[in-house]
DNA sequence: CGAATTATTGAAACATGTCAAGGATCGTGG
DNA sequence: CCACGATCCTTGACATGTTTCAATAATTCG
């Protein structure tokens, strides 16, 4: 599922585009690896794995995803370039972790200092940050909510231009807000017509009027 | 809204019943206060706050909070004692804190040592895993199955007596939950018909049956 | 004991899910 | 490069779970 690039990469990641300021740090206390590339919809790891590695994202998109026992789906996160996911408490993954596209992955495995901790903390918390926030969003929101919601973290971490393009499909977005994908494609049909976004591909939308979002959002 | 109390405590937390094992390597790299008395519904720290210190649950029940504009509100966590509750990504609380009942606090000033993220790490991983979990009962389960998924929780903190104290309203399990109160009651009575939970007094449940609530939990 | 708060229950409204059909898009192989 | 099949997306009609509003009952607190 998976292909080691032949080329040793350099230690300095490429994906910098969004990098956060803590990913630096935590590469110097790791022994990155090269690039692993996967496929669409490809393992990167299986729940109930044993965890240890970091994962860095270099391009690409990953989502982070659980099962109910009659096989309902959350996605508890998506990650982008320069992020990195992976952490667990304990040696076990509670989650499991799978390309959306074709994507880039760095193995990050810790060199067993003693800044380890310092650097993978601030990691830790922001994706706590990021969990707490995203239960507000599923808890109380109603569905447009979630949406103008998930279009506004998108836009954000895309750069904050006006264009999103969508690496996910329509199925992904509706698992990670708790819908249907039904209701995913609804929602967006409504903002359509409601001249709040507009539509010029399946995989990209322009946010026309980002005040109406945000309120939305709330 | 609080009242220190005067005499100064042992540093040994009292908070041991259900203390993880990483709570005591925490405190050996805090300065523990004097365990604070809050009433209930008072404010531990408020949404915008610097934050800094983490806080143990000495006694009580606290919640961890946030609301959308329009006033409705998530609960993200309870905190019962032994359990550690605080950390944030950057500088300031994106979150509130608030005794549920009369609670003690003993707040950890973080000596700035070496091997203080160390000690807080696997605090904030277990709490991230937590708030993952809750984000596929938020997302993706009824309102039985949440409230089945809550009854073994609190079972499972509260040492898996089958008789399980509330300290909590029905009002802060909906708001955990994302439901209504109204739901919450609902679903308590259905269960109660269903010979699967009984309910001695408001703030007391008995699980009947336990296999039951754990297939509802999925 | 009485007032205020909290909990339960019912009826109706509503948002979202489910099921089903038709369209669009994508990838592949001729 | 086009055509085909498969996958994904959209839209509609209907079913259903949950919320909302309202009234009553239970509990807590002074």
């Amino acid at each position: 599922m998976f292909i080691q690039t032949g080329f040793r990469q350099q230690t300095n990641s490429s994906a910098c585009r969004t990098m956060s300021p803590d990913v630096p740090a935590l590469l110097a206390h790791t022994c990155p690896s090269a690039v692993s590339l996967y496929t669409p919809n490809s393992e990167i790891f299986a729940q109930g794995e044993r965890a240890g590695p970091l994962y860095l994202v270099e391009f690409g998109t990953v989502r982070i995803c659980r099962l109910t026992a009659d096989g309902r789906r959350q996605i508890s996160a998506f990650h982008f370039a320069g992020e990195v996911f992976g952490f667990e408490y304990g040696t076990e993954h509670h989650f499991y972790a799978e390309s959306v596209d074709s994507s880039g992955i760095r193995v990050l495995r810790p060199r067993l200092d003693d800044m380890m901790a310092d650097a993978i903390l601030p990691l830790a918390l922001k994706s706590l940050t990021r969990a707490q926030e995203h239960l507000l969003v599923l808890g109380r929101q109603n569905a447009a909510e979630k949406m103008a919601a998930f279009l506004l973290d998108l836009a954000d971490r895309q750069g904050n231009t006006s264009v999103i393009d969508f690496s996910m499909q329509r199925n992904d977005i509706a698992d990670y807000l708790g819908l249907s994908f039904e209701t995913v494609s609804r929602i967006l049909t409504r903002l359509k017509l409601a001249k709040v976004i507009s539509i010029p591909h399946v995989k990209q939308i322009e946010m026309l009027d980002i005040e109406a979002l945000e309120d939305l959002r709330g």
